[in-house]
RNA sequence: GCGGACGUGGUGGAACGGUAGACACACAGGACUUAAAAUCCUGAGUUCGAAAGAGCGUGUGGGUUCGAGUCCCACCGUCCGCACCA
C-alpha cells in the first residue's frame, strides 16, 4: 500500500505559530483552517490509499449504499450535492460501524440532450457526453465523496450497454419483449415515442410539447405480467416512504371487476356481431343499468358507423378530442345511440340502448361499460343529459326506503340494496358476490355470461425511442424471417460514429449503411431496427452491474447475491413511478431470465428508499423583466426594508418567490463557486443543516456562512486542546472530577444521539446534535484538574469523529492535529459507555392539573412516594391548589409529576 | 373530482402522549479593537409587570386523557400525486 502523507496537518504539537501559553477563557487569534487547500490534501490521501474501493468481504457485514446516478448534462448542481451528501454521510457511518460499504458512482449517459447539443453545437453525442461525463467527475471528487471510482460505469459505453442487449435478447426469448402495434404517446419535438409515464398533464416528461396519438409498431416490455406482484410486494418496502408505495399502487391500479357478455337485440346488431362485453367493478348494481356505452374505437362503433354517416362523423370528433388535461376537463360527457339494442343478463324483455361515448377509453377494460346513473356520477351526467332512466339501488345506511331519492348526485358508497330483485335488502359486498355467482353459472352462446377478472390501470412499457443515442435494439428485420435477434457472438450492435443530427428524426434511420446487415437466420440482405431503447432502460439495472461492473456477463451472480438489495438508496421524489417502478419490474424480469438472484428472500432491488427535498433559492426579478443571478444583486437593509439591486445597472430589482433551483429562474447557485470559497465540507454541512433531510431546503448565503464559521470554531476547539493536552497516548485516569465527568457524559451522549440521527437519516437533526455538544465543550475548556487531559482529549476525538461523516476533510485534520497519525477513515466509531448515558440525578417537570408549576431535581431512583410527596411540598404547588384537595397524583417515574386536585 | 401529506417564534426547524420553541439563522445589547472583520458574553414566543410572578400560546372548533403540537372528528389553508379507470 502507498504510504500516506498523514503529516500536512496545519499545525503540530510544537509548531511555533502559536503563543505557548493558552488561557482558554479568552479568544486567541488561530491560523484559520483551509478548507479548500486542505480538502485536495485528505481527497489525494484516500485516493491513494484506495481505501473506498470495495471487495466482497466475507468477514464483515455488507453495506450497498447508493445515490441515484446523474445525468450528465455538463455541470452538478446544488440538488447533486444534496442528494451526494446525505448519501456519503450514511455510507462513511456505516463504515465507522464495520460495515463493507459499497458506494459506487456511474453516469446515466443516453439521452436526448446529447444529440440536442450535436444539433445544435455540431458535437458528437458521445463527445459531449464524455466531455461532461469528465467535468463532472472532477466536480464530485471535489465534494470529497466516498465512492469507489473504480466501478464507475456510463451507460452509453458498449462496455455497458451490450450487456443490455443481452438481456434484451433474453427477455425477448422469454416473451416479456415484445412488439405490437399500438396507439402511442408521440412527442412532436423529441421526435420520439414516451411512454404513459413520461407524459405529464398530457406532455411530454423532457420537451414539455403536448404529446399527440399515433398509431406505431413498438417494442414493449411486459411489466403487466408483473403488475400483481408489483402491487403485492409493495406492502414489503417497509423502509421505503410510505407516499412512493401509495403512488406506485395508484399507477399500477388494480381493481377486482368482472367481465359481462351482453346479448345484443339481433334486429338492431351490426352483422355478424351478437354480444357486446363490457368490465365493471359494480355487478351489484346490474338493476340500476339503463345504457350500455362503447369507445369511438371500439369494434361496434366502427362497425355500426359503416351505414351511419352521424354516428362515424362523432366518433371522428372523439377521435380528435385532445389529450391535454384542459380539454379534457372541458369536454362534457356526450354520447350518440347507435340505434342498438342490448338484453339485460337478468331479465330477458329488458332491452337497453347501447351509446358511443366520448368518455370511454378503449385501452381501459373492454373500452365497453354498462352505465347505472344512481351509482356512478360520470354515468348520472350521461342519464340526465340523455333522459335515460335513474333507478337508485343502493340506499345509504340511515335512509328511509320509502322516501330515499337521488336528484343529480350519484350515491357511490356502499349500503342495502334495493329496486334490485333478488338482491334486495343484500349488502353491496354480498350482492356483488350474488350477482357474480349467478353471471358465472348462466351461459351465453355456449359461455358462461360472467367471469371474474382483475384488472390493472397499468399498460406495458413502451421502450421503442427513434433516436440516435440511446442502447440499439438488438434485432434485424428480414422480408421472408420477420422479426430475427442477433446472435449473441455478434454482439455488441454499436451505434455508427458517423451519424448527422442536422435534420430532426431518426439519425440511425437515415445513416447510409448502418442498418444494412445479412438476416441472421437467412443471410439474405435485411435491415435492423433502428429504434433505441428508452434510456430509463439503462438505469433499471445499473445497481446490478454496479455489484460487478467489469464482469464478461451482464451480471455476475454471486457478486450481485452478495451485494444486492441496495441497503440504502437516495434520489428525488420525482423518480417515485418511473425508474422505481421500471427498476423493480427489471429486477424481477431479470431473476426470471436467469441473470440474477437475490440471497434473501425477496426481489426487491431497493431495500430502502429515501427521496430527499429540492435545492430552493431567492428568484430576482430586473425592472426590464428578466432573471437575475444571485451574484447580479446586491443587498441593502435587512428585515422588512431588504432590498436587491442590480449590480451591473445599479437600478432595484424585485426579490421573488423562493423556487427549485432552475436555469430559466437563474436562481442558481454553482458548486463549485461554494467550494472554492468556502469548501466542499461547508457545503456539505449547510445542506444538511435546518431542514429536514426529506423536505426542501432553501439556500442562503447567510447560511453558507454560519456553515463556515462553525467550521473554524470546530477547528479552533480541537486546536486548542491539542495544544493544550498533546499526548496522543493519555492513560483513562481511574477517577474523574466533576468537571471532567461533565464532559464525558456530554461527549459519550452528544456520540449516542449523532450515531442514532445518522441513521435515521436525521441529518438535521444530527447536525444540532453536533451544536450542542460543541457548546458545552468550549464552554467547559480551561476548567478542571489533570484528569481533564483525557476528558477533553476524548471529547475532542469524539466530537471529530462524529463530524467524520458529514465534514471529512475537516475531520481529519482535527484527527492528525489530535496527533494520531492515521487515518480517520479507517477508523471505527467508538462505543458509548452506557452508564454515562444516565444522570443519577434528574429533573422532572412538576404539574398541577396538567399544567406546569415548578420542577423537582431528585434522584433517579427515587420511589415513587418520595416524588410524590416531595412535589407536593413545592410552594407552587401549594398556591396553584388555592386549598383544594389533593385528589390524585400522577407520578411518572424520571418524566413527570401531576398532581391533580 | 379522487387519494395523500403538511400547518409550531422574525426565519429554518426540535420535541418516546409527559417542562413546547432544542439547535441554527437573523436581530439587539455588551466585551475586545484606533476602526472594521473575526471572536467571546448576554438577551429575546406574546401580553401585563420595575421585578417576583401571572395570563395566553403549536391554523380554527370540538372530543378522548391526570396530561394533547403529538391521538380522534369536523372545518379552513398550503403543497403533492392521479385524473372521464368503468
Amino acid at each position: 500500500m502507498t504510504p500516506l502523507n498523514l503529516s500536512g496537518s496545519l499545525r503540530r504539537p510544537g509548531s511555533k505559530t502559536g503563543p505557548t501559553k493558552r488561557d482558554f477563557t479568552t479568544p486567541m487569534s488561530t491560523e484559520r483552517y483551509n478548507a479548500p487547500e486542505r480538502e485536495k490534501h485528505w481527497q489525494h490521501a484516500w485516493e491513494t490509499g484506495r481505501i473506498f474501493e470495495a471487495s466482497e468481504d466475507e468477514s464483515k457485514p455488507k453495506c450497498y449504499v447508493l445515490e441515484m446516478f446523474p445525468y450528465p448534462s455538463g455541470r452538478i448542481h446544488m440538488g447533486h450535492v444534496r442528494n451526494y451528501a446525505m448519501g456519503d454521510v450514511f455510507a462513511r457511518y456505516k463504515r465507522t460501524k464495520g460495515f463493507n460499504v459499497l458506494h459506487p458512482m456511474g453516469w446515466d449517459a443516453f439521452g436526448m440532450p446529447a444529440e440536442n447539443a450535436a444539433m445544435e453545437r455540431k458535437v458528437h453525442p458521445g463527445k459531449w457526453t464524455y466531455a461532461n461525463i469528465d467535468t463532472m467527475r472532477g466536480q464530485l471528487k471535489s465534494m470529497g465523496l466516498s465512492l469507489d471510482w473504480s466501478r464507475e460505469i456510463a451507460t452509453c459505453s458498449p462496455d455497458y450497454y451490450q450487456h443490455q442487449q443481452k438481456l434484451f435478447l433474453d427477455l425477448l426469448n422469454k416473451g416479456i419483449a415484445y412488439r405490437k402495434s399500438s396507439k402511442v404517446n408521440w412527442d412532436p419535438v423529441d421526435h420520439t415515442v414516451l411512454a404513459n409515464e413520461q407524459v405529464i398533464d398530457g406532455r411530454g416528461w423532457r420537451s414539455g410539447a403536448l404529446v399527440e396519438q399515433r398509431e406505431l409498431t413498438q417494442w414493449f416490455f411486459k411489466i403487466t405480467d408483473y403488475a400483481d406482484e408489483l402491487l403485492r410486494d409493495l406492502d414489503t418496502l417497509t423502509n421505503w416512504p410510505e407516499k412512493v408505495r401509495l403512488m406506485q399502487a395508484n399507477w399500477i391500479g388494480r381493481s377486482e371487476g368482472m367481465l359481462i357478455r351482453w346479448a345484443l337485440d339481433s334486429k338492431t346488431a351490426p352483422k355478424n356481431i351478437s354480444e357486446l362485453e363490457v368490465y365493471t367493478t359494480r355487478p351489484d348494481t346490474l338493476f340500476g343499468a339503463s345504457f350500455l356505452a362503447v369507445a369511438a374505437d371500439h369494434p361496434i362503433a366502427r362497425a355500426a358507423s359503416e351505414n351511419n354517416v352521424k354516428l362515424a362523423e362523432f366518433c371522428d370528433e372523439c377521435r380528435r378530442m385532445g389529450t391535454s388535461v384542459a380539454e379534457i376537463e372541458a369536454a362534457e360527457k356526450r354520447g350518440f345511440d347507435t340505434g342498438i339494442r342490448a338484453t339485460h343478463p337478468f331479465d330477458p324483455n329488458w332491452q337497453l340502448p347501447v351509446y358511443v361515448a366520448n368518455f370511454i377509453l378503449m385501452d381501459y377494460g373492454t373500452g365497453a361499460i354498462f352505465g347505472c346513473p344512481s351509482g356512478d356520477q360520470r354515468d348520472m351526467d350521461f342519464a340526465r343529459r340523455y333522459e335515460l332512466p335513474v333507478v337508485p339501488v343502493i340506499l345509504p345506511p340511515g335512509e328511509d326506503a320509502a322516501t330515499f331519492a337521488l336528484k343529480n348526485k350519484a350515491y357511490e358508497d356502499d349500503g342495502v340494496m334495493m329496486n334490485s330483485r333478488f338482491l334486495d335488502g343484500l349488502s353491496t359486498q354480498t350482492a356483488f358476490e350474488e350477482a357474480a355467482m349467478r353471471l358465472e353459472e348462466q351461459i351465453l352462446n355456449g359461455k358462461p355470461q360472467g367471469a371474474r377478472k382483475v384488472n390493472f390501470r397499468l399498460r406495458d412499457w413502451g421502450i421503442s425511442r427513434q433516436r440516435y443515442w440511446g442502447c440499439p435494439i438488438p434485432v434485424v428485420h428480414c422480408a421472408d424471417c420477420g422479426v430475427v435477434p442477433v446472435a449473441e457472438t455478434d454482439l455488441p450492435i454499436t451505434l455508427p460514429e458517423d451519424a448527422t443530427f442536422d435534420k430532426p428524426g431518426n439519425p440511425l434511420d437515415r445513416h447510409p449503411t448502418w442498418k444494412h446487415c445479412p438476416c441472421p437466420k437467412c443471410a439474405k440482405p435485411a435491415q435492423r431496427e433502428t429504434d433505441t431503447m428508452d434510456t430509463f432502460v439503462d438505469s433499471s439495472w445499473y445497481f446490478v452491474r454496479f455489484t460487478a461492473p467489469k464482469s464478461q456477463k451482464p451480471v455476475d451472480k454471486k457478486a450481485a447475491q452478495y451485494w444486492l438489495p441496495v441497503d440504502q438508496y437516495i434520489g428525488g421524489i420525482e423518480h417515485a413511478i418511473l425508474h422505481l417502478l421500471y427498476s423493480r419490474f427489471f429486477a424481477r424480469a431479470m431473476s426470471d431470465t436467469g441473470h440474477l438472484s437475490f440471497a434473501t428472500n425477496t426481489r426487491e432491488p431497493f431495500a430502502a428508499l429515501f427521496t430527499q427535498g429540492m435545492v430552493t433559492h431567492e428568484t430576482y426579478l430586473s425592472q426590464d423583466g428578466y432573471w437575475l443571478l444571485p451574484t447580479d444583486v446586491r443587498f441593502e437593509g435587512d428585515g422588512s426594508t431588504r432590498k436587491a439591486v442590480e449590480i451591473a445597472t445599479g437600478r432595484p430589482a424585485a426579490i421573488g418567490s423562493i423556487e427549485k433551483m432552475s436555469k430559466s429562474k437563474k436562481n442558481l447557485v454553482d458548486p463549485d463557486d461554494i467550494i472554492a470559497h468556502y469548501g466542499a465540507d461547508c457545503a456539505r454541512w449547510f445542506m444538511l443543516s435546518d431542514s429536514p433531510p426529506e423536505r426542501d431546503v432553501i439556500w442562503t448565503e447567510a447560511g453558507v456562512a454560519g456553515a463556515g464559521r462553525f467550521i473554524q470554531r470546530v477547528w479552533r476547539i480541537v486546536d486548542d486542546i491539542a495544544e493544550k493536552y498533546p499526548d496522543a497516548s493519555l492513560k483513562r485516569p481511574a477517577e474523574f472530577g466533576a468537571d471532567a465527568l461533565e464532559v464525558r457524559k456530554a461527549a459519550h451522549r452528544a456520540l449516542d444521539q449523532v450515531g442514532r440521527s445518522i441513521e435515521a437519516l436525521r441529518f438535521n437533526v444530527a447536525v444540532a446534535n453536533v451544536h450542542e455538544f460543541a457548546n458545552v465543550l468550549q464552554s467547559a475548556l480551561g476548567k478542571g484538574g489533570p484528569d481533564m487531559a483525557y476528558a477533553a482529549r476524548e471529547a475532542a476525538s469524539f466530537l471529530v469523529t462524529m463530524i467524520g461523516p458529514m465534514m471529512p476533510h475537516l475531520a481529519e485534520e482535527c484527527w492528525a492535529r489530535l496527533g494520531y497519525n492515521r487515518l480517520l477513515a479507517n477508523e471505527p466509531w467508538p462505543s458509548v459507555e452506557a452508564p454515562l448515558l444516565v444522570d443519577d440525578q434528574v429533573t422532572i417537570a412538576v404539574q398541577v392539573n396538567g399544567k406546569r408549576r415548578d420542577e423537582l431535581v431528585i434522584s433517579r431512583t427515587a420511589k415513587t412516594e418520595d416524588v410524590e410527596a416531595a412535589a407536593l411540598k413545592l410552594e407552587p404547588v401549594i398556591r396553584a391548589l388555592e386549598g383544594r384537595p389533593v385528589k390524585k397524583v400522577i407520578v411518572v417515574p424520571q418524566r413527570i409529576v401531576n398532581v391533580v386536585g
